[in-house]
DNA sequence: CTGTTAGCGCGTTCAG
DNA sequence: CTGAACGCGCTAACAG
């Protein structure tokens, strides 16, 4: 490993001009350019960033916390980062946290130590304590797909409430007046915000909501499975489920196919979370699709933006829509509609994206909207 | 930010007591190593690993090098790797070639600037290049999922040309006589080791491959779909088709759905890398799956027996067996059926694994196995 | 346009 | 058991 040093001696010149013809900061003649420029290719010289960095204290490295790479809606933010922040020259390290707190802080603390230059946080829980360490290293912050206490700190996320409601909506029209909710665990935004706009839709409708048919545990496909199992003993027996996550809608669909009950006969699913179009034959599953890719653009460049010193002063909350997506999973419940009229439909069925206006005809209800 | 000398300072000792204290390193007496530590805590002293990467020509950092985070299979990879890197103390860098050897020669340069301790790379390539300049700069690598030539590389992947053997067989013993492959670019090892196993389970069945049903492309749904509209209008029509990968997969079930065809009625489906579980309702695909999280998880642990001398000598190179999983998507081909007797099963179907001997009865064909 | 000086924060070396 | 001196590789600040 040759250093800049060896590069100057071999030129004739200074480390200072080498260094100069490196960055290609300052000036310097064409014939020195040249000279260094021979050096290098002589040598193979490659610069070493640490010292740089040591130097001008900057890493140009950021880092993305989060709870698991291998749910989509996280990979998919992550592309997001990495394509943001590898063309303004950032490197990117990944932290799965597992939505543990304790991994979470010790993530932290070596993100510090490495000096990273920002870090885009999911936040295992919302009590802020991962926000006060950060701050108190002077560490630029972006919060991401979670809603947090502070003013102070950039966040980029999804309307969370906004989208269950009209997930609960559709339900609601097709004819449902028993729906279950199951989230994620009661100390993240997303898990209880969906948890909220479900309520706020019920409400709207004129329906009472029956907090023997609100699950929390925790958004993967096991507690789906569980929690699924529990909801379907619940007397009488809801209608439709509402899956907080992806995780949890497949666990749920596992624990229908357990039971012998059909989809969307004899119950409907509705979830939070599309898979990508890449990964699945024919999507299935009506949901409100999260712009998760967009999240992690917007969430790196708002970061690149602080610190380049385009953006500064309060901090910013981006709140992005969802979409809701009707497919085959979510029908009319089984009472509304006479036995023998119930074909299932397997014909290819193209996506029926709502815009706007909602796809399926209201139903009729005793409330107003 | 305070540093070492700061609380040197505090503590009324040296920077080099503190550096002890901090790692442990040397003898320390109880008096000074308190007094070191109540400074650490006053000051929030969290120790610039900058400073000590530099002076200990360590990062504790590795990267990997693939095409594209967003495929399952290399996000299962993803995390093999990092929850073994983590362990150790170290952490990793990922980063997306897209399969284009520029990008990659860039990341890599990158890489080898940053000082990473070692690259585990899935070359874009099979030119070679970019290990012979990772060597040159005496950078540690170890190569994941595909073939090298170089015999002094470690290397960790799954056995393309057995798995491809393994559902070829499985088509052909289901009466299958024309079977299309689809498949990556020329360029890249597992592609071509997938149609070499597909060629000679043919020719071991006494078939005579066919040119025109193989096709060279993208690891990608887009290119998929391309290629099963080309593979649906040459005369005679194949009647199952091998996608090389699970992206290609989707594009084929695309096509078919456009085209009206039922699967497998009509054409049976085989492909390689299986979805996660956890990420479908139902899985559908007959595929061969590889031990991605496993890939990941030994690639790491061969880069870390070598980086703390563990390991030594000539180049690994290891092999990991895949599974064939027989599911929905393949079927007895039309003509082999009676019309009025091709009932399409839609009752849930527990996975039938092939654990060494083929699960469906093979179907005596002209020549022998 | 170029070179010199002086660190960035830490750990190794060697003498107390 | 502890400290002083030095250098890892690079660049900011200042002369020339």
């Amino acid at each position: 490993m040759s250093t800049i040093s060896d590069v100057a001696k071999l030129a004739g010149v200074s480390a200072m001009t080498v260094s100069r013809v490196i960055n290609n900061s300052g000036y310097s003649s064409r014939e020195a350019r040249a000279r260094v420029e021979a050096a290098i290719a002589e040598l193979a010289y490659v610069p070493n960033a640490l010292g740089r960095q040591l130097r001008s204290k900057q890493t140009k490295m950021l880092a993305l916390v989060l709870s698991d790479i291998m749910n989509p809606f996280f990979t998919t933010i992550a592309r997001g980062v990495e394509d943001v922040a590898g063309a303004h020259g950032f490197s990117v390290m990944f932290c799965n946290t597992d939505e543990s707190e304790t991994e979470e802080a010790q993530y932290l603390l070596m993100l510090v130590q490495r000096q990273v230059d920002g870090v885009l946080l999911v936040p295992a829980s919302s009590s802020g304590k991962s926000l006060r360490m950060l701050s108190s290293h002077q560490m630029p912050v972006v919060v991401l797909d979670r809603r947090i206490q502070s003013r102070h700190v950039d966040s980029v996320r999804c309307d969370s409430e906004a989208g269950a409601y009209k997930l609960t909506e559709h339900l609601i029209g097709l004819g449902h007046r028993r729906i279950a909710v199951l989230t994620g665990r009661r100390s993240v935004s997303t898990s209880v915000d969906r948890v909220a706009g479900y309520r706020r839709a019920l409400l709207d409708a004129g329906l009472n909501p029956d907090d023997a048919l609100v699950r929390y545990g925790e958004y993967n496909q096991v507690d789906g499975h569980r929690m699924a199992q529990e909801i379907l003993a619940v007397d009488p027996r809801p209608t439709a489920i509402f899956a907080a996550n992806n995780f949890i809608a497949f666990g749920v669909m596992r624990a229908l196919r357990e039971t012998g009950l059909r989809v969307p006969e004899d119950m409907s699913i509705v979830a939070f979370d599309d898979v990508p179009a890449a990964w699945v034959g024919e999507p299935f599953l009506t949901v409100v699709d999260q712009p998760a890719y967009e999240i992690g653009r917007r969430a790196a460049e708002l970061m690149l933006s602080r610190l380049e010193g385009r953006t500064s002063g309060a901090g910013r909350d981006v709140v992005l829509p969802s979409e809701l997506i009707v497919r085959r999973s979510s029908g009319v419940p089984r009472a509304e509609v006479p036995v023998s009229a119930a074909p299932v439909d397997h014909a290819p069925t193209p996506d029926r994206r709502a815009r706007g206006v909602p796809v399926v005809p209201a139903v009729t209800t005793g409330a107003a909207r």
